[in-house]
DNA sequence: GCTAGCTATATCGTTATCTGATATATCCAA
DNA sequence: TTGGATATATCAGATAACGATATAGCTAGC
């Protein structure tokens, strides 16, 4: 289990990588990050829904309605080329961090 | 300039590992934080002391005041060996988050 | 045709967190 | 004696986080 704050920085990035494999919608992003996370990151609508909807208000995704065969309507989330350009700036953004930590904790953190 | 999450999560961890260096008190942590980034990082003292005060109450470090002949006294935090292990935690987690992260992005994460 | 459970999105209201502004005080130089 | 650097500390308004709750479609079993 990762920290508070570690998840809470953590919940943008990892929502636009995701996004990259394709367009999902909210329901099956929880599902997919608990997979790939093999259960260490498990998300809730209520912090997913608010992140999505700020992410389309401000031109990072875009979502259009579909309709499902067994359930209510899914709203498919697709990256914007903006999108992609957020993205590759929180990794950026996370490569200037790693590098200032491994400055400070030494070269042992390369070596995951 | 990191974004405001990625701050909130770095504060206690890179807190810690100023600290591994030897004692410090709160000024001194601030410039020397912002000179071993490049001016990157910026703790404000409504930021620090907050957090110094929470890590002795959990016991992560101790404090004492020391005169100074320049100023006014300073309050030197020290590390505690609980502290140790606390940093070794957080140096776990953050090993753990890149993993995942590096599993998510591909391997030129990596070569920061 | 009822109900239980899964699917699916969404928001509310309380709690927690953040941080700019402010207070207090020492020392030194102009 | 005024201003700036040093030094710690807290408050109060703003922001953010999230468990609980609402709504609703679909399917299976009875």
């Amino acid at each position: 289990m990762f920290s508070k704050p570690l998840v809470a920085a953590s919940l943008e990035p990892l929502m636009l990588s995701l996004l990259r494999e394709g367009d999902m919608y909210g329901y099956q992003i929880i599902q997919r990050i608990k997979a790939l996370s093999d259960g260490q990151i498990v998300w809730t609508a209520s912090k997913l829904y608010p992140l999505l909807h700020k992410l389309e208000a401000t031109g990072v995704v875009t979502a259009v309605w579909q309709p499902s065969k067994n359930g209510p309507d899914r709203k498919y989330y697709r990256l914007t080329p903006k999108g992609r350009q957020a993205l590759q700036q929180h990794q950026r953004e996370w490569s200037d961090y790693h590098a200032l930590l491994a400055k400070l904790w030494g070269p042992d953190l390369s070596a995951t």
